[in-house]
DNA sequence: CTACATACCGACCATCTGGTTTGTCAATAG
DNA sequence: CTATTGACAAACCAGATGGTCGGTATGTAG
C-alpha cells in the first residue's frame, strides 16, 4: 500500500507553504517601508523562519522582491481589475463602481494609510533598478491593456464614446488612480481620497457615449 | 579704518554657504535614492565636508531631511507653480503652459527620469514619519491653495467656468500631474509624459468657460 | 593681545544588514 | 538498512551606517 500519494497539508517541512510565508511577510514589509527600507531579519521574525529558510528558496534580497512583484502584486492587480472588467458591456460604470469601492476604505489593501502596492514599488525602484522597473511596468502594461479591450469592448457595445482614443484614455486613468491615491496618502485622508476622486469619475463620465 | 562691514562671500569658514552645500547635495541624493536610501557620507564626499561639519549644522539625519523639504522643495514648488499663476487672468493656460514644458523635458528637475522631487518623499516618508508628511503637506496646500486662488480670478475674468468647484478641480489637478509624471517615471519614457498629459490637457480645457 | 565662541576636522564606536557556512534532520531512492 | 538530497537552523562575518567626541583653526569682541 506503501502509503503513497500525499495526503493533504504537511504542518511542517512544507516547502512550497514557507516559500509563501516568506513571500508574504516580504510583500507586508515593503508594503510598509519600501523595498530598500524592508529588513530581511523583519520578514524572518514575522515569519518565525531564519536566515538559512530565506537564502534556500531565495538567493538575495532582490530576487525576494522580484518575487513579489510577480507573483503577489501582479496577481492582486489582475484579481480586481482584469476580473471586474472581463465581459463588461459597460466597461466605465465598472471603473467608476471600482474606484468609488476605493474610496469608501472597500479595498483589499489599506490604500490610504500606505497607498498602492504597485505604484509605491514602482516610484521607488524604477529609477533604481532595471530588473524592477521591468516587472513593474509588466503589471502597469497588463492593467492598461485591461482597461484599453475593455473600453473597446464599450465602443462596440455604445456606451462608450467612439473617437475616444482608448490607449491614452486608459494611461490616463491610471495615472490619474495612481494620483489620486497619492494624495489621499500624504494627506492619510480618506476624504482627501473621495474629494480627489470624484473629479476622475466625473472625467470617466465624460468618457460616455 | 578696520575694513569694516563685510565684503562679499568669504571663500573658507562660510557657514551659511557650508550649510547651503550639505543641504544641496542632500536633495540630490534624496531625489536619486530617497531618504532612506540617501547615506550621509555620500552627501559628505559629494560636498568634500566631514561628519564634524554636518552634525555642526544638523543634528541628526531626519532634521537634514525635514530641511530639505522647508527650504528646497517648498522654494521649488513656489518659484515655479505660485509665481507662473500670481495674477494671471487665463490660469487654465497656465497650466496648460507648465505641464506642456514639463512634456517637452523643459522642466527645473528630471521629472522623467527621477520624477517629482516633493511627490517621491511624500510617497516614501508620509506613512513613516509624522514630521515628513507635515512638513510635505504643508507645501501641497501652498501649492493647492495657489491653484484654487487663480481657478478664481480666472473666474472673475470669465476665464473659467463659474459652476467649477475650485478646490476639487486644484486638488485633481495636482493628483493627475503627480500620476502622470509618475508614469512616465516608471516608464522611464518622455513619451510616455506626453501620452499621458495629453489628456489631462484635455480635462483642463474642458473646464474653461 | 586675550578670551571666547563658532566652524569644522577626523578618528572612533555600536549597531545593523545582507549574505555565508556549517550542521541537522526528515524524506526518499536504491 | 543505507546513501543521498531537500529543507531548514544557527552561528558567524565583513562592511556599511548613523552618530559621538575631543581637538583645532578661524573669526571677533573687548
Amino acid at each position: 500500500m506503501t502509503a503513497a500519494v500525499e495526503s493533504g497539508p504537511r504542518t511542517e517541512r512544507n516547502a512550497d507553504a514557507t516559500r509563501a510565508r516568506i513571500l508574504d511577510a516580504a510583500f507586508r514589509e515593503i508594503y510598509r517601508k519600501g523595498f530598500q527600507g524592508m529588513r530581511l531579519d523583519d520578514v524572518l521574525r514575522q515569519t518565525g523562519l531564519t536566515k538559512g529558510a530565506l537564502y534556500h528558496h531565495f538567493p538575495n534580497k532582490m530576487s525576494l522582491g522580484y518575487a513579489v512583484v510577480d507573483e503577489l502584486i501582479a496577481e492582486a492587480m489582475s484579481g480586481i481589475w482584469v476580473t471586474a472588467l472581463q465581459d463588461s458591456r459597460d466597461p466605465i460604470g465598472v471603473i467608476i463602481q471600482l474606484i468609488t469601492n476605493l474610496a469608501r476604505g472597500h479595498g483589499p489593501f489599506e490604500a490610504v494609510t500606505q497607498g498602492c502596492p504597485l505604484n509605491n514599488l514602482a516610484q521607488e525602484m524604477s529609477p533604481l533598478d532595471e530588473g524592477f522597473r521591468m516587472r513593474i511596468d509588466r503589471v502597469f502594461q497588463t492593467w492598461s491593456r485591461c482597461l484599453v479591450e475593455a473600453l473597446e469592448a464599450g465602443k462596440r457595445h455604445g456606451t462608450v464614446r467612439q473617437e475616444l482614443d482608448s490607449e491614452r484614455a486608459a494611461i490616463f486613468v491610471i495615472a490619474a488612480v495612481e494620483g489620486c491615491i497619492g494624495m489621499a496618502k500624504n494627506a492619510q485622508s480618506l476624504e482627501r481620497l473621495q474629494v480627489c476622486t470624484t473629479s476622475l469619475v466625473e472625467y470617466l463620465d465624460s468618457l460616455r457615449s
